[in-house]
DNA sequence: TTCGCTTAGATTGTCGACAATCGGAGTGAG
DNA sequence: CTCACTCCGATTGTCGACAATCTAAGCGAA
């Protein structure tokens, strides 16, 4: 999938993955103060390897750190999640333009096939957003890996990309908008098919702003239940 | 200056700090092995912050992490500068085009001071690169600040973008090209007192595009002398 | 009552020592 | 002579304890 394998490496590794799914998936609330002490003995290890991972979730922006006075998982407030739709917005363009010079005609194709794969597991479970949000991810990295730019792939991929399954988590529970989503993504493979990049940048761009206004609205609605 | 102070808070970020100046000012080689117990001797700490600082360093990309193997000074090799200078014309391109609209009109001044500044020590001394190149960044830098995205000015701004004063260092030693990017860097500031956004991006990916071409360029004249 | 000071508790920052792992020198058999 | 194995030094990974700092409750004076 496009979860990273569960890390067999060292301790502090481990951790970050543990602590990164936890907020990603809200197991950790947004703001919640992170105790090193009590993480530490949950995760079976002692305080050195954690600091590790919190400096290490630090520079993912998952969470915040204040000296002295500890670290906290970050908040995504509606300022946040429209900075962070911006920028995805861009880069996901240009992976786009890329992409459709640089992919292989088999790349593309394995593309259209994963499509066909959401497009039948919406049509069985209305109610399992889950892997077709996860599966919605793993289409947009791919295409990032498309791009064959290995700086943008890290940023849009396994690394900096958590901010962007966080709030995927927090706001696709009632997922609407999966079948307009998917035909703007086959569009988006038509466009590579031609190797019409500078289509396949707008169609994706367009796609992504879509995707910010309808979370856009549905912050709207729940309003006032972050404070601060 | 662009510089952040020196960091009075924890060990482990003083260490983050002087470690990252000692790779992006190429004190430390590329590729280099980072010896923990040295270097922890040499900043007169114990290992435990230092071991925080690299997993710093690791999220900003100046190091490269293998588990039991140690840290290594990232190697800037011809694809990986490629990929950056790509992901900078969409980023500073972004940023310019929503600077046209989100920058007051003192900002705007305040560039335009600025570039008068940079002419200035232009003519005064050819050979002080350093100052020049610094204030380049900077120029750029409060056009980030000017988008007011948040996300955009980390990626740009202190942290993620160490890496390119870190190219900026290999390259711009013999500094040619002040001139023509001082004049391109006005007609920016001209675009934004406009406030055409769009002119000002597309100024912005040119002038990034031109750096990228002189750099490039450069490299392929002192080739072959980062082996690996 | 309210404000400020003091003190106790908890939490973070740091260090030194020990265990685990890796790389390389040295040795011996084929 | 070459290859593989073994062992040793060096380096990384981890832990527990101590020092420094912040937070909050309690007390006393205005």
């Amino acid at each position: 999938m496009l979860i990273q394998v569960p890390e067999q490496g060292t301790l502090a590794d481990v951790a970050a993955h543990r602590l990164a799914h936890s907020i990603v998936t809200g197991e950790l609330a947004q703001g919640q103060k992170l105790n090193e002490a009590e993480l530490a003995e949950r995760f079976g290890m002692g305080r050195g390897p954690l600091r590790e991972a919190l400096r290490h979730l630090e520079g993912m922006r998952l969470v915040k750190r204040i000296p002295n006075a500890g670290a906290r998982v970050v908040v995504l407030d509606r300022k946040t999640l429209s900075d962070i739709y911006g920028v995805r917005e861009a880069l996901e363009g240009m992976a786009c333009r890329l992409a459709a010079t640089q992919m292989t005609d088999e790349e593309i194709s394995k593309l259209s096939k994963l499509l066909d794969n959401h497009e039948e597991q919406i049509k069985k479970v209305g109610g399992k957003v889950y892997s077709q949000s996860e599966g919605d991810l793993d289409f947009h990295f791919q295409i990032a890996r498309g791009s064959r730019n290995q700086m943008l792939m890290d940023m849009l991929g396994s690394e900096q990309y958590q901010l962007l399954r966080m709030c995927r988590y927090r706001t696709s529970r009632k997922a609407t908008r999966t079948k307009p989503a998917l035909q703007q993504h086959r569009q988006i493979v038509a466009a590579l098919e031609q190797r019409d990049g500078e289509l396949a940048e707008l169609l994706m761009r367009r796609h992504i702003q879509g995707a910010w206004k309808s979370i856009s609205e549905m912050i709207d609605k729940e309003e006032g239940q972050y404070e601060q």
